[in-house]
DNA sequence: ACCCTTGCCGAAACCGGTTTCGGAAATCAG
DNA sequence: CTGATTTCCGAAACCGGTTTCGGCAAGGGT
């Protein structure tokens, strides 16, 4: 084999890819210095890894990845572990979530492995299983816990893992997660100048530690309103549009009800609009909504919904992002994001046109006829 | 190395996962003789093969599949490449679908992996690197059209693959699909034995081969019942709320409007409703309305859709049973499942209560306060 | 008793990479 | 000019499996 030789003519019918050792001899040299070279050890030549370059990019050559893992233990793929377990309404943001992900793994010569488990037990096992059979390298954690059982698990078996959301003990973990909290903040300012007074807020999950944020926003937007907390406008754990209209119902029953709500979850806010409904009023005109998420739906409901909207898809793409960092070697204190969330202003909230008393009156005189 | 060796303690801190090397010289084997017998060679005893088996079990050894794919050339991995371009409804399914992908996969030991592209070009060429990467060993295809240009390519570099939804040439095709046609014609005669004599369909994206077979239904349905196919009843491709309510319009503005509607989409069917009710109407009383899907958001609309709905989950169940058997030699021919739309009877339909004639002379009225 | 199958398994090559090890050539110190 | 380092690369081992090949022993036919 001298080194002289052309590379492989371009692939006809039946090719075989061309391997390491394909181009090793057409090279006039020995396989492991191909790899070493491709692999940026010091030991080799700047000369020689630039020839060993050049070659392997003019004979296409790409390693392949289950090859490398044999010996190397890592499959350059990402682990999703979805849990399915009820309708839960976040589904809808699932397909630009994994476009993300997919499309930033794609570019990266990477690959996204998915499971499903129905109950978190379930997931453990599965996240056990995927790095013990060695198919994923690390995982992205989505919708995490306060205290998330996923998290001990990975730290225990020193799995690299990049949560979509915090979670309460910070230790070894990257993150990406968006401000939910201030734009809670945001939306209570925002009401206030609108002329509201009372403002409900309608939280989220409580086992989630988005939920924690968004009510601590919540409240910070109070504050620096002057303006007191009170249990009575505050609702936990509302998630569908039933849990959201059920919610609501309970708030607009109140001898002094709120004219704005803001909801955690856009979901529970279309959910808000059926109670509105029922009293024959319309989002937006007596009673104001804000919602967040951003889902699809809000845009198509009448009135379309006011909310925070988050970019799903980036979402995605900057953990896949951030995992594959962290896979590289990066320490996980560099590998912590956090986005805001975008206004989208509609139709779902405005200037009080009523005061809470007025309010009252007006749901006392509807509720008679409905319900 | 002896026979009788004990099998390998309960695995301490740092252990090292059981080997095929592990295996063999527990049963002072070569390690050939263990691959063979575990892989059913038949010059391999059946007492052997038992030995082998247990000792495999006992110490709980799982062959890793990039070790094999290294020889074999097979991951055992599923592909599954996205196609997300703009928002047409048919994404809250996705979770299901993926979950019961993933269910049988993870079942049986495999694997699913998955990409995203935006355009048919991006799809086309990520099945091709994921195939040449060697990351999948066969596809699933969803929402295929009538002429799919990933069928032809993947026939072309002949890579297995299994549709959800048939295609037009079926040659080296396996599916799992859904009787949408018959439930489109379940439909015509539900609605005919309502009482409805004139039926509108709005039918679904006409580049899916879905929507030739559903209007081939509608009308087996009319030919049953003895009633003339009108293009004034028919409208195509709508797939979302907006595009729904557009030809829910455009029927009703007629004047012979159809008295019940038969949607090809559930998500269109969702925006007739927001069509009748610019008229003042609600689906089930004037006008009937059903839908095609199953989506979660039927349910919850008001009134609540009634509706031919289909397991997603199951569909992506048994296409992952369906390419797993191909992939392990079964013949194409036998690998072809289809199954039938559950209905769903909920309160957008019913006895027709006004007739064409009179429909029309309500809408007119009704027209000229709203829109 | 002998040859020929057949059944069954060990040994070794192989897959496509990575990593270790050792030595030749080049560079440096004195 | 010599000896000691460095620099750089070839050779070979290795990763965890699969598959080929050849041979020993038992069984069958005559």
């Amino acid at each position: 084999m001298t080194a002289g030789m052309k590379p492989k003519p371009v692939s006809s019918a039946g090719a075989r890819r061309t391997t390491i050792s394909d181009v090793a001899n057409a090279l006039g040299m020995a396989k492991g210095t191909v790899s070493r070279a491709l692999n940026g050890y010091s030991d080799i030549s700047e000369g020689t890894r630039l020839r060993v370059q050049n070659m392997a990019r003019q004979m296409d050559y790409r390693p392949l990845s289950h090859a490398q893992a044999i010996r190397t233990g890592r499959v350059r793929s990402l682990g999703l572990v979805l849990q399915t377990g009820e309708y839960d309404g976040h589904s809808p943001m699932l397909a630009d979530f994994l476009a993300g992900i997919a499309h930033e793994v794609g570019t990266q010569g990477w690959t996204l492995t998915v499971g499903a488990a129905t109950t978190m037990q379930d997931t453990l096992a599965t996240l056990k299983s995927l790095s013990e059979e060695r198919k994923a390298d690390g995982f992205i954690i989505p919708r995490t816990y306060t205290n998330d059982p996923r998290v001990d698990l990975l730290r225990r078996l020193e799995i690299p893992f990049v949560l979509y959301g915090r979670t309460q003990d910070p230790q070894d973990c990257a993150w990406y997660d968006i401000h939910g909290g201030e734009a809670m903040s945001d939306a209570v300012a925002r009401l206030v100048s609108f002329g509201h007074r009372r403002i409900a807020f309608i939280n989220g999950g409580v086992e989630y530690y988005y939920s924690r944020l968004r009510l601590a926003g919540y409240y910070a937007g109070l504050d620096q309103e002057g303006m007191t907390r009170e249990s009575a406008l505050l609702r936990q754990g509302a998630v569908t549009e039933e849990q959201g209209e059920a919610a609501a119902l309970e708030l607009l029953h109140q001898d002094s009800p709120p004219t704005a709500i803001i909801c955690a979850v856009d979901r529970a806010a279309l959910g808000v609009f059926r109670a509105l409904r029922r009293f024959g009023l319309t989002a937006g005109q007596e009673v104001s909504v804000i919602g967040y998420d951003g889902i699809a739906e809000g845009a198509f409901a009448r009135p379309q919904l006011t909310t925070f909207a988050v970019d799903t898809y980036k979402a995605g793409n900057r953990l896949a992002h951030l995992l594959i960092a962290r896979l590289l070697g990066s320490p996980v204190e560099g590998l912590r994001e956090t986005d805001v969330a975008a206004l989208v202003a509609r139709d779902s909230d405005g200037p009080a046109k009523v005061t809470s008393e007025e309010l009252a009156v007006i749901l006392r005189q509807n509720s008679t006829q409905n319900t």
